[in-house]
DNA sequence: CATGAATGAGTGTTCATTCAT
DNA sequence: GATGAATGAACACTCATTCAT
């Protein structure tokens, strides 16, 4: 089967990869064999050792293909105008998605990936390079504001901003040890308490988050 | 009749479950070996199974013993006093630790603890037990909070509870991930935003949080 | 009706054969795969299976091909005249080559073929036939010496042409090992060690084997 | 089983070289599966892997004790007295054994040395250990020959060693192929040959090597 | 109680070969 | 005729666990 097209090939890839996702979603990435990937794909080993040299190689896609994605996120929220509503709009763009199975399934695997940075030099530089853009965003976000004189200027900056996304890790491993968790309430919460920073008026309870 | 005292029982024990903390904070829950345990800790396989029956026993205990000492610390944190006491005494004994390497080792494995959860139902239950505490003595503080007034009485309880948790697990993660983080100046934001909630005045940029 | 002349097949042909005694001389014959084989040939791996049913063929057609060519200097060297100046046109011939890198280069590769033909009878059958000519030729040779006279007739002509095949296969495998060896000094030994059994006198130290 | 004899070890490392040689001379190194040897030696994957870190490591573990044991040879050889004694004696150990189908397989399985030596660097480093003993030998014993003016002194020494050498090689090689060689008769031959080198009245025909 | 040699199912990966395009 | 994606049976090696000593 020669001469296949590019879409064909990029097809397979993701075939493979979301086969592996299912699979490292339910058995983590030490129990899940190969085989577990192949037999979920419906594909050969040597099939799969064509588009990726190796189960690390995987797991790096994965971690690398998330990592694109929340960076396209946030790219097209840096336009929502001053920064609490692109602050509204991150909140709603990353922990919207966390209602559906499939995203949760693959925040899932995040887990998986944040654990594993602790041991793959790789994966951690995945893992960083995949925090650094929203973190810088977001920081930049809280020198705005603090040119405006919303928030506290002797706040760090950085700080802020990793304080930002601890709410957003923190809500994604703890959904993911009990699903019954509820988005709406943790989000008026945590807007609640971030809107004390950006000196918005508190809309605790009144959150909107997803449609 | 035991030939061997109870204390040396406990040595013992202990001395596994250390090299295995040691293992695992280097290459992870499935990339260490029972050797590599058994090296570590200088004795033999059948030494490490009379105490242990399996790996995943082992895993077990460690998530047991980490989840039982910061039980004690929110059981002697408790009385405190007031609320913002009894929080700033819980991020003094959460945070505080994690300025030294050994607390830092064991954190790594806290984590990979966490991911192995979502596949192991053993180490989900005590991951969920070990964050039950927490929250309820949380959940308690912020009813207090309402009731006095101090805190908006739309906010869910649980949610806040979960929040302040959240606040704490994504620092673990990101200063996993970067050594170099500065507790002190997350924890001056993260005081600020809980503190909007608790009513306490904003003390950014003058935490102080271990001796 | 061929879409393509013999002169293109058999130049295929010998791209493939030249293509895997690259490979084969540096990795020998399993640590080869037909994709080394491919690569070096620069061809699809259908394209090669069009010219050579097995990997195995390829190692017999090697095989073949340098037997063919040393039947041919046996052929043209037999009439070289009376004994001595036969066994002296032999040893330029066999040894005068392996002072050529790609001639060492084969005889690499022919030494993988001595030891396959350990294993494989249908490389054994081929090494056999191979041996076989010039053992002959040989063994006529030190007849017509011990009819003369020159050879005493106690000695075996079959063991005879065999000790002259010792060593040149000796030399070629201690060549292998250690590409620094002086083939002159080698062959003066050998020719003075010979010279003893044809009645030759010694022209040890003398030795003029190739230009 | 632990605290096991070193005898016992020993033996164990024994019985799997053993088993490796059967199945090597068989099958050669690259067809010869690990589990070949396993099952030959009656024992299991891990048990093997406890003795031999490697196949590479067995392959080299049986050059390496090959080579001891000719070193032997040679050791107590030396002592033979006059170098035509002593040359007599080689003759006798190195080609007596060959009669031996033992023998006759450990070689067969030598030649696959002598072919792994061109693409391992260990095994090449190994094989080149173990003619180098030999030589050095045979090159002080030409040496003194010379000096007696039994041996014309234009002949290298160390070249006069290598035709002695590939004189053995060469047999080695050609009974592997057909056992059915009659080694007296090459012997005579061999040594009419060395015996004009050596100055030694021709023995040929006369020949004993074995008991 | 402790040892450590032994087990053997299972791991990630390879590679000669095929055949749809 | 040629391509190269796909196959799938091996392969070398690992490792949690056991149990004779």
């Amino acid at each position: 089967m020669p001469r296949v097209s590019q879409t064909h090939l990029d097809a397979r890839r993701r075939q493979i990869l979301a086969a592996a996702i299912q699979c490292f979603s339910r058995e983590g990435f030490h129990r899940t064999t190969m085989q577990d990937i192949v037999r979920q794909a419906g594909l050969s080993p040597g099939a799969i050792y064509r588009y990726f040299a190796s189960k690390e190689d995987i797991i790096e896609a994965i971690a690398n293909e998330r990592h694109a994605r929340e960076a396209a996120l946030i790219t097209t929220g840096q336009d929502a105008g001053e920064p609490g509503a692109i602050l509204g709009r991150l909140a709603r763009d990353f922990f919207g998605p966390l209602t559906r199975a499939g995203e949760r399934q693959r925040r899932r695997v995040g887990i998986q990936v944040w654990a594993e940075a602790l041991r793959s030099p790789r994966v951690l530089k995945v893992v960083r390079r995949g925090i650094d853009r929203p973190r810088s965003l977001l920081r930049a976000l809280v020198r705005d504001a603090q040119r405006r004189g919303a928030i506290a200027s002797e706040l760090d900056p950085d700080a802020a901003a990793r304080v930002m996304i601890a709410l957003f890790q923190g809500f994604v491993l703890q959904q993911a040890w009990d699903p019954k968790i509820d988005v709406e309430r943790y989000l008026a919460v945590a807007e609640a308490a971030l809107g004390a920073l950006t000196g918005r008026p508190n809309r605790a309870g009144k959150g909107r988050t997803h449609g």
